[in-house]
DNA sequence: CGTCATTACGGAATGCGTAATGATA
DNA sequence: TATCATTACGCATTCCGTAATGACG
């Protein structure tokens, strides 16, 4: 088997077609050159050039020689600097899981800074609800999280990305909207409630349950996704708690009233990554929000 | 600069992820395997191997060396047997690529008029779906692609070497066999559909939403394959929108009919090459096509 | 203490540069 | 005899294999 050095030292020769000048292209003197060509032509098996004391030529075996040699010194170059780019993290995979809410709300943004950030990274989008991509960033199948409290703060480490209010959804023709004032715990008094899944949209279960007394003979669906609340809103089968961002959607025959008393910011989303991750990429995009925060 | 010899070697310990068992593969011992992939880490400037006494694992920049080191040994094989088989009076190698689909229709008839005009050009045939010949057309990695848009005009020079009809595969007992006229829309209405993988085989997953309302509600299967598509027809799962080409397939139970308001000729094949091609058995090949097309 | 990667060390091979040789106009 | 590639030779470097060390369960 050759060396790259002779394919090198080969290529040199080719375009100067002169053992002298290539040599000293190459910074070294002929004779070794003019050996390391010898031992290339042995390894290959066929003459690459054809030459005498007068004039150096290339066979018609050395012309296709020289184009794959040059593919070669190509492959040979782009191989450190890839792997290069990947350890510094400039370019590479990014695994980001989401819930369903945070696509209406600032996934959008964060995924245009990531991009202009780290453009040469390829960026994976996997909806999940908070537990599933928790257990995906344990195993190592998500790079970053976008998702809800509460996670252990020893595997995993999170920034606050957002936080907003808890706002509940109505139907527009509905007579709470005729108020004029935020709502309290007594106007719901009888009213449809569509509620969250207890497991599986725990982090809303939980945050409804614990900051209002809610009337279960009261809830009319239990459902997970958000989207699926405000449709059935929509629809006029109940009211729902619902994070501000829902807005966004934009589904007509919905409006957003806030409540007395609830605690303002109570919705969080966090950024969430694991604390053994070693993907650079994950760093560097972490380093591009932290950056674009302030 | 790293070795040739030192690509192998992280090869082997990459594919073992056991410096002592890469070793016996290599036929030499552990040690001077340890130094080589240390060497090759401190010239390339970056860890590849995450290693202690018990395990060895790759890094993400490991990995992504791996993969350019891999093509680096394919392209170090290639130099010399180029080289060598100019020097033995063959003219060259012309690598084609082409879409499992071209397999059945004139991939046949256009390798034996190359192989009658070019009898001392080395022909080596990849099935490779378009995206795939794309990058490797670009890489140098394929000289001539049989593949369908759309690509790149800069980058690619093509020609179009077949159009034809797209047809609907159904069962032969299906009732739409016996409507002895061209079908229309309403003839689809709620028929079983198995359709094309909107991604991976994106050419007809467009050609077909394109052209014909899909009921997505129909849809039954989605597949990336035209001969998968046929076998599931035959099964009687469905019917599939398929070129006319698949009839040569002759696969027994299925009809082909046509369908009335499609635009005729609607898929294309096209022979696809890198501008910057420089081989010259490409182009006696494309020549050779010319002539014998006229 | 067994496994496995790494470091230490001595000998062989390889590669460079300078000097000598050979071939050609 | 001038030019240019090749061979000869001596020295430095590199690399291998064996042996020793170190880390880890």
């Amino acid at each position: 088997m050759f060396t790259l050095d002779q394919a090198r030292h080969f290529i040199a020769v080719a375009e100067e077609l002169h053992f002298g000048r290539a040599a000293e292209r190459l910074e070294m003197t002929q004779p070794p050159l003019s050996r390391q060509i010898q031992k290339l032509e042995r390894s290959v098996g066929v003459a690459l050039l054809e030459r005498d004391s007068r004039k150096v030529a290339l066979t018609a075996a050395g012309h296709a020689f020289l184009a794959e040699a040059r593919r070669l010194m190509v492959a040979a170059d782009r191989a450190p600097a890839a792997a290069r780019r990947i350890a510094d993290g400039r370019s590479g995979e990014l695994r980001i899981g989401f819930t369903a809410t945070t696509g209406f709300s600032l996934l959008g943004t964060l995924l245009s800074e990531i991009t202009r950030a780290l453009p040469d990274v390829d960026l994976t989008l996997e909806e999940q609800v908070t537990g599933e991509q928790l257990r995906a960033l344990e195993r190592g199948d998500l790079d970053l999280g976008l998702a809800r409290p509460p996670f252990d703060s020893v595997l995993f480490e999170s920034w606050l990305l957002l936080s907003e209010h808890l706002l509940l959804a109505v139907p527009s023709d509905h007579p709470l909207t005729r108020l004029g004032r935020p709502l309290r715990e007594a106007d719901l008094g009888d009213v449809p409630l569509i509620m969250h899944h207890p497991t599986r949209a725990r982090y809303f279960y939980d945050l409804v349950v614990r900051q209002l007394p809610v009337e279960h003979d009261n809830v009319v669906h239990t459902v997970s996704q958000i989207l699926t609340m405000i449709s059935l809103v929509a629809a006029g089968r109940g009211v729902a708690f619902v994070p501000e961002s829902a807005r966004v959607l934009g589904v007509q025959g919905v409006d957003y009233l806030r409540l007395a008393g609830l605690a303002p910011d109570a919705v969080e989303l966090h950024a969430i990554w694991n604390r053994n991750a070693h993907n650079p990429a994950l760093f560097r995009a972490l380093h591009a929000l932290r950056a674009s925060a302030a």
